[in-house]
DNA sequence: TGAACATATAAACAATCGGTTATATGTCAA
DNA sequence: TTGACATATAACCGATTGTTTATATGTTCA
């Protein structure tokens, strides 16, 4: 067993904003929502149940955290998953959950 | 490729529940402080930096949700890991942000 | 150009939550 | 029993943050 170094306050920090964000029940509703691949926003908003503004908001700050994608198409913007951890992540404590 | 059934918006809440837990560095750093093997409330006090209320608070939090387990002797009470699962999911994410 | 559509942003509000201070509960030793 | 120690709890405050409403930016098409 290696024994790993304990973390800098400032990298704890770090990972608390990522879990922080996947802490609210309407940003993982969103990434359900885009988990098989990229949707526009209007799909995103229709499929969540929840207003325009706030959608936008939740999917900017996915994006800048880097959990989503974000590309622009004419008049769309498409969001997608960035990378499988993130389902990986919320499959585990679903997992956990379920004991 | 297994077609995963979408979440209901109980699992999604209690799964942020959890996330939310880990969303905050003091109670990461009572984590970090703890996965080696159980400590008094008192120990974990001094390493941490906060104050004791402080402290009591986090780890009752952490507790009650089934990641830290509890066991009173004498008049300490030494709170530990509950499995190793809280570690792999900050492993997994500090590992992604190292990107 | 102008209207309709898609997305982003700003301001304001309410609620949640982490931290502090003070106090209560419970245990051990003299 | 009394005092010292270990932990928990309650009340309060300030800050953060999710949501809404309204508006701005930008793109397509007639």
């Amino acid at each position: 067993m290696k024994r790993k170094r304990s973390l800098t306050d400032d990298e704890l920090e770090q990972i608390a904003a990522h879990f922080r964000l996947l802490g609210e029940p309407m940003r993982l509703k969103i990434l359900q929502a885009v988990c098989q691949e990229p949707r526009p926003v209007n799909d995103i908003v229709a499929a969540v149940g929840a207003t325009q503004a706030n959608v936008s908001k939740h999917l900017s700050l996915l994006a800048t955290a880097g959990i989503l994608t974000r590309k622009k198409d004419g008049q769309c913007v498409y969001y997608g998953l960035k990378d499988a951890l993130t389902l990986k992540l919320c499959a585990l404590v679903q997992e956990q959950l379920a004991d």
